[in-house]
DNA sequence: GTTGAGCGTT
């Protein structure tokens, strides 16, 4: 099972594969994602990443949590599931 | 600018 992570407060130029670039480096990264407005086209300033196995995600998670990128800090945490 | 869909009957 692999583990989803939540990245927020990322600036709205992030992409997905910028995501991607960056959780490699922790690890293998199945899937990256940016959550973007279905109706403007625009960036919500956050996205998910899923990552192949569970210590690479919550190494990346130490490292990447609250650190500052393109001018603004990220959070990123396990991702709350989107449907109960 | 903080937890993912879609504009229809999934």
């Amino acid at each position: 099972m692999a583990t989803q992570l939540y990245v927020g407060n990322v600036s709205y130029q992030m992409t997905e594969e910028s995501l991607k670039k960056m959780f490699s480096e922790f690890g293998e990264v199945t899937s990256a994602k940016i959550v973007v407005d279905r109706e403007t086209g625009r960036s919500k300033g956050f996205g998910f990443v899923e990552m192949a196995d569970a210590q690479a995600a919550d190494r990346a998670i130490e490292s990447l949590n609250d650190q500052e990128v393109d001018g603004r800090r990220i959070k990123v945490n396990i991702a709350r599931p989107k449907k109960f």
